[in-house]
DNA sequence: AAGAATCATTCAGAGTGAGAATGATTCTGA
DNA sequence: TCAGAATCATTCTCACTCTGAATGATTCTT
């Protein structure tokens, strides 16, 4: 039965996208990790500004759920960007049960030297790349982000 | 002075690959670890078994490297897959203080449920996309990967 | 006005991984 | 040949991150 003969190798586990974009993460994770730390932050912590910037999401409940992450953790998040004085953080007037966080004039420069050094980070990661090569992938990774609904 | 007018909104930090690598990575691993719960494994289990598959690397200390995690985490690992019968773990005749691992029979076939999952987490992940921005992506990250060292 | 719902906060606990200490084995050099 | 250094696997402790369950304050509903 030469039909039952299947592939010595079929298609390996690190041709599929899901694998390797779950090794590459963690690897530009650790690096943006390293080079934003000389900030006093964390990855979080910078999407957290990030989501600010974008608008839409003003409250912690609102801000957790564009990070997808538990609000009782957006707590510790806001708490260390205030301390840093890069976010403001007060009392909706309308509905005093929620925190409305905006981004204060050092937020914006925290989020924009961050912002280079996720480009810094870029450089290095895509380095070797053919130009073109880099903007399709930055396209198809927007792409699939925004399919999935991570506006962040 | 003109010139010194900036950018209201310079490039965003979701322009970046690194960060987007991050969260669509965070994403990917989500669903793939997911769909392998089914089989008892997560994805540091099927990383040692698609490391194993791939050869070159057989004592635990090599596939250490290969994974990028400490020795000490893989004893664990291959502790789980030995007890699942996907591994065989042998001292080295030659050198009795490595423990040489390979794959049984077993072990091929979970590989390939588990590289099966990462192919559906792939369909579900990139659908929308046309069949050539699918391969143009998975070239390109096998590329980036290849770079960096990551063969697994 | 009372009870349900919502938001922020605190707290306890699970999960993950690194690094130091340990023991067994092998290597090195005199 | 032998003593000390080096290597490998293992165990153990610790730090870090995150979630989910209380809790209290406030608002919504009827």
């Amino acid at each position: 039965m030469v039909s039952a003969m299947k592939d010595v190798k079929g298609a390996p586990l690190a041709d599929t996208a899901a694998f390797r974009l779950g090794r590459l993460g963690a690897l530009a994770a650790d690096r943006f990790t390293a080079r934003i730390a000389a900030h006093g932050v964390k990855p979080k912590h910078v999407a957290l500004l990030a989501a600010l910037a974008a608008g839409g999401a003003e409250s912690q409940q609102d801000l957790a759920g564009v990070l997808r992450v538990a609000p009782s953790l957006v707590v510790g998040l806001a708490d260390r960007l205030e301390q840093l004085g890069a976010v403001r953080r007060e009392r909706d007037p309308v509905d005093r049960r929620r925190q409305v966080l905006s981004l204060t004039e050092a937020g914006h420069t925290l989020l924009a030297q961050c912002t280079a050094d996720a480009h810094a980070v870029d450089a290095e990661l895509l380095d070797g790349l053919s130009g073109k090569a880099k903007e399709t992938l930055r396209a198809t990774l927007a792409e699939i982000a925004d399919r999935h609904g991570l506006s962040i």
